[in-house]
DNA sequence: GATGAATCATTGCTCAAGCAACAATATACG
DNA sequence: CGTATATTGTTGCTTGAGCAATGATTCATC
């Protein structure tokens, strides 16, 4: 890393910090306009969705999600009395409780998911030029994986 | 915009969520073990310190930290009560009130501005390469002259 | 100048999230 | 086996934020 201004530097995090608002208000906005639930249902959805047999521990959909064990038991409250989800305890170990992504759910999701990704392109992607997809790439994953160790 | 696989852009923006995240999640704890106060009270003091005679009136606070008007109100609240701002009423226009920087405030930001910049680059800078900071910032400069007017 | 519209800050209400404490269950180790 | 420790999900409590409505004030238009 050559000298560069450490102001440059600062302003770029400070640009980072207000594009990740803009484009969340952006895109929490539309969905919530369009399918009326939240960024955060969007991301649970996604997760199941990839998920083998469409489940997840709460744990596991914890860290996916980057959210406090206590906020996806109320999460999934939520999600389940609109019917996108529900649970099941494991035979295996009695402690925990699968999410398990409802038909509707399911529903939810292929129709909350052009638009999003629509919003997606026009709100962020869109501003990628050719280059700048492979360097974000490389940035982010040097930050995670630096972040994630220590 | 040449082709580019919209999975890998998908998956740089999901990068950039989790990058935000994870950076902004330690950023905010050795904030708060350090300094005992939060990122948006840093924010509050930092726009104040770079605005003319270190005060603001609550609606461009608000504007600044991308927050609500009511949000303002009650974050000013909270901050006055710890005596790091006051309230200044105008003579000019008696509805409006500025939110102004007392000296206990002037010096926590002092207290406080070498830890966090340490952190920004610790968490967050240290990760640029050369000539990424000039690509990032093109790119945070396209999205939000876009993002702002539509 | 008077009246209607706009602006500013505040308040009531609601919601979503985190922390710490808890109960139930599983695992490790003597 | 039996006890100590760890893990899983839930609950009580608190916090911080937004929306809509309000009151005070200013601006615009007649």
């Amino acid at each position: 890393m050559a000298a560069q201004s450490s102001q440059e530097q600062l302003s770029a995090w400070r640009s980072f910090l207000e594009v990740h608002s803009a484009v969340i208000k952006a895109l929490e906005k539309e969905l919530i306009e369009d399918q009326g639930f939240s960024l955060t249902w969007y991301d649970v959805l996604t997760h199941l969705s990839e998920a083998s047999g469409a489940r997840m521990q709460h744990q596991a959909l914890a860290e996916s999600l980057l959210l406090s064990r206590s906020g996806v038991t109320r999460l999934v409250d939520r999600m389940a009395e609109a019917g996108l989800v529900c649970r099941e305890s494991s035979p295996q170990d009695r402690r925990v409780s699968y999410v398990v992504m409802t038909q509707p759910g399911r529903d939810a999701l292929d129709r909350a998911s052009p638009g999003h990704m629509r919003g997606i392109a026009q709100h962020f992607v869109r501003y990628l030029e050719a280059g700048d997809v492979a360097l974000l790439q490389g940035f982010f994953s040097r930050v995670l994986d630096g972040e994630s160790g220590g």
